[in-house]
DNA sequence: TATAGTGGTATACTATAGTATAGTGCTATG
DNA sequence: CATAGCACTATACTATAGTATACCACTATA
């Protein structure tokens, strides 16, 4: 293989490509994404519950963020209309399958700790 | 499947797997990482190379941004003794690795914005 | 001898991310 | 009628990330 090929391919491809790496790190940056992220994995939860599951989130980081969230189609906001009104937290079936990248991500974590530590 | 048995197994495993998404987030982290880790994706490279590759990239972003991927086993530096010096900087083969991530991450961020766009 | 290139560092600044603390309107409960 | 819970918002602050600009020692080339 000619390696300036390769080359001239990569310079060709990326921008899409790129574009979609910073999507992804987009919806995972930050210092409480992942935190919420997983407090809703497995269940829709409200407000107040996922505050509890991150003791130390400030109910004004944790309304930034879901709204970031829910912008970017991670999540969905529903309302129900009781007195006074309560308000649930799901994540979308896109917002799910990022556990696809997660999985890969804690597999090159735990391998590249590995890899850093032996030598 | 009883779900508050799979609520209870995911607050066992996920202490060394949230450290580890960290890790890989770490290593991708900022403004410029990824554009840094793709100059050198292919071949090693030296410090102005990349800056050229990366138009707008100060020097002081550039050096202090290959000495945290250093530090973090991405890349290697290697001095060699001409005069003067030239540098070079290059993936280890953990840091080549992070593409088994990155593939994953595009395949996402094409999948979601599509879904996101459709609805 | 001036200019440009290599591989950076130093200092000072701005912008963004995150924190702390208080308070809102609503209602059910004691 | 005071207290507590829900789902937040507002204001002011600190800390971290990133930028701008200048400079360093070294050497080859014009």
């Amino acid at each position: 293989m000619n390696r300036t090929i390769s080359l001239e391919e990569a310079k060709k491809c990326p921008i899409q490509f790129v574009l979609a790496i910073n999507d992804t790190l987009n919806v995972l940056s930050g210092k409480w994404k992942l935190p919420i992220i997983g407090s809703i994995l497995f269940d829709k939860k409200r407000f107040t519950e996922i505050q509890r599951n991150i003791p130390k989130i400030t109910p004004r980081m944790l309304s930034k963020e879901l709204k970031e969230l829910e912008i970017n189609g991670m999540i969905t906001r529903t309302v129900y209309n009781t007195i006074p009104v309560s308000v649930e937290y799901e994540l979308s079936p896109s917002g799910k399958s990022i556990t696809e990248v997660l999985d890969k991500m804690v597999d090159w974590g735990i391998k590249h700790r590995k890899a850093v530590i032996s030598k």
